[in-house]
DNA sequence: CGCGTAGTTGATGAAAATCAAATGTGGTGG
DNA sequence: CCACCACATTTGATTTTCATCAACTACGCG
């Protein structure tokens, strides 16, 4: 049951490992004040799935046996066209949930992009508890308005911002969602290499790395190593990222 | 309650309304075998709106007071960045809806591309039939998860789709569109300008232009006018579209 | 310690944007 | 009804941005 789909561009060979560290990983619900109702049924009911660096956990095409919640670690959700240019449709962080689909089959492919821990309930089972829980539905439904919202936002971005908008609007993101929660750091962690940003930029890794010097240069950011960046001034950074 | 946005590009001048004419006016639900639960409220209660071209349904920002069925004519939906560069998030033709958020507030602006005819239902009183029938729910959910899809296809071309290959995709799918309910014409119409599309493919009108003129050179379309294209060939049409 | 791979930087090329002008079309007013 | 006008579209010339091709550097791993 896999790939109606061109092979995958080559995976990734082997990178330094960006420290999982400092996250808790088994009670993921302790991390936040109230915990999701589906985090709570992973919690309760899933099996964990480990998964290494550039390990597929389905291919576009796939039947959608299951769903997946991310404990710790990322996946990049991707779609491919038949002459091999690829393009990643976001990046799953630890609290996100991969493969959920109304049909049948897996639209994307969702890879590891670091050793990732998973925890998975399959799709039966989630039917059920959803006929049971209407809370589950509701969750559902807001999920998908979020996902469609940060989608569009991504259209914008795709359609009518320049190189450097874009990597300014990429790290104002990942910042947002690490700042969730009230921390303050300025740093923002990469966990991703740059082809991956570039495909989800939809740009080329070389175009990347030069925004990335460009950033730099112009004192907006400081590249603590290739997965650790400094956003100097969020705030000018935002402006930058919106076309101002 | 309107406008927390940058004035939009100046309204398009008049411009020959593409005839509205063999499709009939109010019994939408007569065109096609099964009426949605949605278009069945809309019917039964909803108020009439009528635009004229270029008229302004909502601005990004404004209060979400109703949501709108598209009986007659055409939407665009829209968004700006601060400098007035404008994206197209999509074109919403009759059967569609318009409004809909889960928000309290209009993430994006809506503009009549011709004349339009609305049907329009206050929130409040679809929040409630929503309660009540929970075939529109479900209704919803899959709306939403079939514009996620949309939305998902169309970062694939906004990322890594050239000039051609983004053109050709539109004209299919447009294509598509039309021939849903077994029509078999090969003649797609463009009730919008060529800025439209330019806005909605991340292009500009030059490109767009000059992309019409290849693909007729080149034999896959005819140009019966400006707002007609003939598809010579489908399939290659379609082959191009996915870039092989 | 050096090999392999990712990332960065540099040189060149291609695609599309921008700037500019010509063409075509519908709508308007005489 | 016709000529003119306004404006969208098309086409052309030039510039800009980014992709591509090509070294070179840095770093983790064996």
């Amino acid at each position: 049951m896999t790939m109606p789909l061109p092979a995958l561009r080559t995976p990734l060979p082997r990178r330094p490992v960006p420290v999982p560290a400092a996250r808790p990983v088994v009670p993921v619900a302790v991390e936040r004040p109230a915990p999701t109702p589906e985090a709570e049924l992973f919690l309760r009911e899933g099996k964990t799935l480990v998964l290494d660096r550039d390990d597929i956990l389905f291919y576009e095409g796939d039947h959608a046996h299951a769903v997946y919640h991310v404990v710790e670690g990322m996946l990049r959700i991707g779609q491919l066209l038949p002459d091999g240019r690829r393009h990643i449709l976001g990046f799953l962080a630890p609290g996100d949930v991969a493969g959920l689909t109304l049909g049948e089959i897996h639209a994307h492919t969702a890879e590891a992009v670091t050793p990732t821990i998973l925890s998975l309930i399959p799709r039966p089972r989630l039917d059920e508890a959803m006929a049971q829980r209407p809370a589950l539905g509701r969750r559902l439904l807001t999920t998908m308005q979020a996902n469609l919202a940060a989608a569009q936002e991504q259209l914008l971005l795709l359609g009518r911002k320049g190189a450097l908008e874009r990597l300014a609007s990429f790290l104002v993101l990942l910042h947002q969602r690490q700042t969730r929660g009230g921390e303050t750091t300025r740093i923002v962690h990469l966990p991703m290499g740059r082809g991956d940003i570039a495909d989800y930029l939809g740009m080329t890794t070389e175009t990347v790395s030069r925004s990335f010097t460009r950033l730099r240069n112009t004192g907006h950011i400081h590249l603590v190593d290739v997965y650790e960046v400094e956003l100097l001034d969020p705030r000018r950074l935002a402006d930058i990222a919106a076309g101002r």
